[in-house]
DNA sequence: GTCTATAATTTGATAGAC
DNA sequence: GTCTATCAAATTATAGAC
């Protein structure tokens, strides 16, 4: 990994993945990066701190993974497909649950920092979305359909999570693309 | 409240809805309740075993709000407009989210105990919906309709919570029911 | 940047009196 | 059933040496 600030936001980012905001801790994450926690604080001095520079860092990465949906459009790509692809990639691959879907469930308990930021993670998204639906021609229910695209992915990563079966995944999606 | 086993229920039901399983804790509800951790611990000895009854009581509490969906559509009532606001009044009016849906997304990060638990919800939860779109004479959709309106309702949920918005919750979920 | 050492607090849990 | 008292461990965080 390129270097230590990365490792650890990226350590950070699976705890947080697999079971919350306080599912991670300075020693834990000091030990599988293999320095101490206090050396975690010298680079996130707070948790929050932390927090926040996990949920910007996967916002910055999903966001631009996904492209401009203009440009998927002029390639021929239909962009809400490749919008569904990304969650389903990283669930499917590598079972990862969306972040800020965690962060956003438990938002109360959240320091305002990171709840802030974990809100900007949907803004975005939504944003992204409705643009994407307008571009298809949607005029008037463009963000009502992206309110439902991400809801549906959010909720379906969740059932299909507690469920542990990725075939939940694939039958609640599948209206978005009958071939698997 | 009835008595002191329904109140440490009900507090570290309400806890959970806000920060997860980590979010709450023997001392803090001992506090909420007026006795000390050590009397919490007489009921439910471990905090698995408090998990497990809280995610117990809550689905028993959920599917029992529901009533049967052929009960309520031989008195004329839409089974799945009663599934939606199930949790509609739960959320938008005591800003409640869903408890297992706060669960299914850290299951990893669970006891075994509570994450079997937490699935249960889920499964009872796909065979109410699966019944009620079969009633309605969906033969071969009728599970993949319970799959998507089950994950568009935790999905909501999570995105109307993360943006502090509730008018998010009721645009993703008009389709469902154009009156407000 | 990383370390040792440590402080202050919280946590889940238990023993035993009443 | 509830209490006091206590424990061992974990947590976030800081001071100061190298």
């Amino acid at each position: 990994m390129e270097n230590k600030e990365t490792e650890i936001l990226e350590t950070a980012e699976r705890m947080i993945q697999e079971g919350g905001y306080n599912a991670f801790s300075f020693r834990e994450i000091a030990k599988a990066v293999g320095i101490k926690s206090s050396s975690v604080h010298y680079h996130y001095p707070t948790k929050a701190d932390l927090g926040v520079a996990v949920a910007s860092y996967y916002t910055d990465k999903f966001i631009a993974h996904l492209g401009d949906p203009v440009d998927l459009m002029a390639v021929g790509k239909d962009p809400i497909r490749q919008y569904v692809a990304a969650f389903r990639d990283a669930f499917i691959k590598d079972r990862r649950m969306c972040l800020c879907g965690l962060l956003g469930a438990e938002v109360k308990g959240l320091p305002n920092s990171v709840a802030a930021q974990t809100k900007l993670f949907f803004v975005r998204n939504i944003e992204w979305l409705t643009h994407a639906y307008e571009q298809q021609g949607h005029t008037t229910d463009a963000r009502d359909n992206a309110l439902r695209t991400l809801s549906i992915l959010e909720g379906a990563m969740i059932v299909s999570n507690a469920l542990d079966d990725v075939d939940v995944f694939y039958d609640t999606l599948k209206h978005f693309d009958e071939t698997r």
